[in-house]
DNA sequence: TAGCTTTTGAAACTCAATTTCATTAGCGTG
DNA sequence: CACGCTAATGAAATTGAGTTTCAAAAGCTA
């Protein structure tokens, strides 16, 4: 089943209502370079449907996290980021600090010690945030 | 050399004062249950010091965090958070998302890896974020 | 102690996130 | 296809952590 699928079945087991704003920043969301903030998607938005407003892009976005359709992340620069999650890819990311760039990672590995350490404390985990800040091979001259 | 003479000499290499919200924001600090949030310290202190102001506490803590004696932390709750930094015990974080509670956790093997990652992208690391965020075993019933 | 610089604390401001509320739009029913 | 109920929308207002401002106070050096 594709995100969009998920997403009306989501709206319609909640009682929700299937928009036409929904609809349009559902397919926005999609097809745009991941790791937007609300503001950046908003803007995104605008060139096409300037009625559309701030306050329904964010509420959308959550109701996306919320049906699992998507992740909140949170790169440390007082903004909220959101992209598709693709359940069966988890991965984690390398924050440039100069330029912004964020290279996606995946490492077996890690996700495999985490689970070890977890069990260390006896702690259940929902989720989790690993992320490396620095400089991408660009920004380090 | 204690993070005290650190500190005292930060300011006194920066042309900063030595003064006596600062000393008593230091000790308190110090003292304190660590991941404490701005707001927390604030009134942790209030009780003893009651003159002594928000601004003050949290410019200070960032002078904590600047110097080196203290690192930022953010899990996600929408306040930062501040634990003396020992640089020879780093350590990451598992957070119970119900009661609050952090545990510390160190694991040399993880940290190997994000190293391993790093240099598959050419990627130069100043810092990185781990936090595992689920049940602790008292809130996992 | 004088003179200069930094600090302090209350209040104001910033900015992303969230809420409010009057109006508009879905959608199930007849 | 109306009708009537409920949820959604969007502009504006509010929130709250963080940050800045500024006049008064305190630290430092000579
Ligand atoms: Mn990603
Ligand atoms: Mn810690
Ligand atoms: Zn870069
Ligand atoms: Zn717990």
């Amino acid at each position: 089943m594709d995100r969009a699928s998920v997403f009306n079945q989501y709206l319609r087991t909640k009682g929700l209502k299937n928009t036409r704003q929904r609809m349009i920043i559902l397919e926005t969301f999609l097809a745009s370079a991941s790791h937007y903030s609300t503001e950046e998607l908003y803007q995104v938005l605008r060139t096409d449907h300037p009625r559309i407003g701030y306050a329904t892009v964010h509420r959308t976005l959550k109701l996306f996290a919320e049906c699992g359709i998507a992740t909140e992340l949170n790169f440390g620069d007082g903004q909220a980021r959101f992209e598709p999650l693709y359940t069966d890819h988890h991965h984690d990311h390398l924050v440039c600090t100069r330029c912004g760039k964020i290279i996606e990672f995946i490492e077996p590995r890690i996700e495999q010690l985490q689970r070890e350490v977890a069990q260390r404390y006896d702690f259940t985990v929902d989720s989790h945030r690993h992320e490396l800040y620095g400089r991408c091979i660009n920004c380090s001259q």
